[in-house]
RNA sequence: GGCCCCGUAGCUCAAUCGGAUAGAGCACGGGAUUUCUAAUCCCGCGGUUGCAGGUUCGAGUCCUGCCGGGGUCACCA
């Protein structure tokens, strides 16, 4: 094996970017050629190495000889100063030119490093968070403002073109709730004679009207009317029943209240929109698509995809894969949820024909309508419905349980906002100017916030517990921003000693605090890749913790100003890369950069 | 009841396509600051990966059956 490594490591070297450097050796194993590819992954911390190739799968045809299989695997590679051979695994080290050559192109070359082009050419939807339009934002909607605006940046990353979508529940039985609300305990106030943010107004009147409309019910049912029935017949139901109506069919008094009510909520949601530094390029309201709707399923009755009832309501049978009967069209011939979706879907790809993916950010208790709408989809023969894919993600759970507006859990999102800015701004520098300080404040109190709720795999629960609320230290978003502006004013301090982190020169050795700090530099298009594909940007959160720890243990026992050539201009481009790296890994994660802490 | 997801240290979470001695944070105990920001670093403590089988060179990971938790199966959204 080192007889065969010597001769390779006559060859030129080039250093390569993660991709490239993949994409070579893959080629050069396929020429060679091996039984089968070993697999390629970091080598585990308490390795020597960088890479580790997995031979194990080649054992069979190299009779059980690690040496041989070895010896055929590093054969055709370059780049590699030391390898050796540990039951199936052959870790591999690079060599310090290498290395200095990676500090100087990564600081050089964003392309092949922050910015890939694997998915350069496609374009891609993103929606989220479509919400209800008669409550504030909670903690929910932030797991989703978190989720799908990182997965937007993920893709983003690989070039795609996003295309950020927001579905506008606008219309439907809740609006109706909200404006008999209003009109019955707060008209005439409106948000600003009230001093109330627009969507917590609205809120408040939804609210009012459940209250009251739980009265009702409660009356009715102890004169021993089955609940069921009090729930129809309460007049405050009829009331809101009768206001629906009264909008379908388009009663310029109702629909004047209603655009002016959404009107309070959507100033309400741009405000926390406009805080999380969020904005969408397209958005649709459900009282425009709802029609569409309705004619897609015409569409399929004609079609004898659907079929109509004796009583009128239009029924789709998916039983023969697993999906049961669905009702597509009530039997007075108003739509249900899944109708609208059948619509905006299709708009979707009207507005947008060469889509490649279209994404929907939703919760999954959601799963199964999910389901139904591609399985819908599909038998209308809609070619895109296989490109439609579901970010579903767990829901944020309380320790008392789920978070219930009845009983008052629910975790306001402007309200945790300010909760996290209040913490956040304790730990600043009290020398710094106030306006400085809330600056910071904001910035580190959404970083807490947002890593916390993206360092979790989605589909798993989280659980949110008030009273400890969210960490500040640790593994935590202020941790990652905490390195990079050590990174930043270190920086800032070599140059005004005229020192250039580019000029970056070779190491007589390289240690092992520097060597592990590398490892974790070079694979961060990986992690990219691995992230955005999985629509994951967990993965991302927990490289950027890893990668940030090394740097701490680095920073915490190596100086660099003060070393001597050749390692402080080593060090200064492994100081400036990981700047880069971290700085790329918390724009994707959409966590603000603090200028300092 | 059917289907889907989850179950890993006291708590919150990792573990890449099935790979090395299952790793972090919090909490707890101890230590580090004349040096580029200590929101940091180092050391210690902590495990029958829910249970029982199966597949194979190798299983937290895949298969089967149980147990526990959550979701869903609306002419609600």
């Amino acid at each position: 094996m080192t007889k065969a490594f010597a001769k390779v490591s006559a060859l030129p070297l080039r250093m390569l970017f993660w991709h490239e450097l993949l994409a070579q050796w893959e080629t050069a194993w396929r020429e060679a050629p091996l039984p089968e590819l070993p697999k390629v992954s970091l080598t585990p911390p308490e390795q020597k190495g960088i890479l580790t190739l997995n031979i194990f799968p080649l054992f069979k045809a190299y009779k059980g000889n690690p040496q041989k299989a070895a010896e055929a695997v590093l054969y055709p590679l370059r780049h590699i100063s030391h390898a050796e051979v540990i039951k199936g695994f052959v870790n591999i080290s690079f060599t310090a030119d290498f290395w200095a050559d990676f500090l100087r192109k990564a600081q050089t070359a964003s392309q092949g490093y922050t910015h890939l082009s694997l998915a350069v050419g496609e374009q891609l939807m993103v929606e989220y968070p479509s919400p209800n339009t008669n409550k504030p934002l909670h903690l929910g909607h932030l797991r989703n403002l978190c989720l799908g605006e990182s997965v937007c940046r993920l893709w983003e990353r690989l070039g795609a073109e996003v295309i950020r979508a927001n579905l506008v529940n606008d219309r439907g039985i809740h609006i109706s709730k909200s404006m008999i609300g209003w009109k019955r305990f707060f008209a005439p106030a409106t948000p600003h004679s009230a001093g109330v943010k627009g969507d917590h107004f609205v809120g408040q009147c939804y609210v009012a009207f459940e209250k009251a409309y739980k009265a009702e019910v409660d009356e009715l049912t102890a004169r021993g009317l089955p609940e069921e029935e009090a729930l129809v017949q309460a007049p405050l139901f009829q009331e809101a029943q009768a206001l629906l109506r009264a909008w379908e069919a388009g009663d310029p008094n109702t629909l004047a209240l209603w655009r002016e009510m959404n009107g309070w909520v959507y100033e309400g949601f741009d405000q926390t929109f406009r805080r999380m530094s969020i904005r969408f390029d397209k958005i649709y309201y459900e009282s425009e698509t709802y029609l569409l709707g309705k004619a897609v399923v015409e569409e399929g009755l004609s079609r004898g995809i659907f079929h109509r009832a004796e009583d009128g309501a239009v029924w789709a049978d998916l039983t023969d894969v697993g999906l049961g009967r669905k009702v597509l069209l009530r039997r007075d011939g108003t739509s249900v949820y899944i109708t609208q979706d059948l619509g905006t879907a299709d708009l979707k790809f009207r507005d947008y024909p060469n889509l490649k993916r279209s994404v929907y950010v939703i919760g999954n208790e959601q799963d199964h309508h999910m389901r139904l709408l591609a399985a819908l989809l599909r038998r209308l023969g809609r070619e895109f419905a296989d490109k439609i894919y579901h970010l579903s993600y767990g829901m944020v759970e309380l320790p008392t349980g789920r978070m219930k507006t009845r009983e008052g859990t629910v975790v306001d999102a402007d309200d945790l906002l300010d909760e996290m800015h209040a913490r956040a701004y304790e730990l600043t520098d009290a020398d710094l100017s106030e306006s400085d300080r809330h600056e910071i404040a904001e910035a580190v109190g959404q970083g807490a916030l947002r890593f916390y709720l993206l360092r979790t795999d989605p589909k798993k629960n989280i659980l949110f517990d008030p009273a400890e609320s969210i960490d500040l230290k640790g593994f935590t978003g202020p941790f990652l921003q905490y390195g990079y502006v050590r990174a930043k004013r270190l920086l800032e301090k070599a140059l005004e000693q005229g020192l250039d982190p580019t000029e970056v020169r070779v190491p007589e050795t390289i240690i092992p605090v520097e060597e592990a700090l590398l490892q974790q530099l070079y694979a961060l298009p990986h992690y990219l890749e691995s992230a955005a594909k999985g629509f994951d940007p967990a993965l991302l959160a927990h490289y950027g913790y890893e990668l940030t720890r090394r740097f701490n243990e680095f920073y915490q026992t190596s100086p660099v100003i003060g070393a001597t050539e050749p390692a402080r201009s080593f060090r200064l481009g492994l100081v400036k890369v990981y700047q880069i790296a971290i700085a790329t890994v918390l724009q994707t994660l959409a966590i603000p950069l603090p200028e300092r802490m």
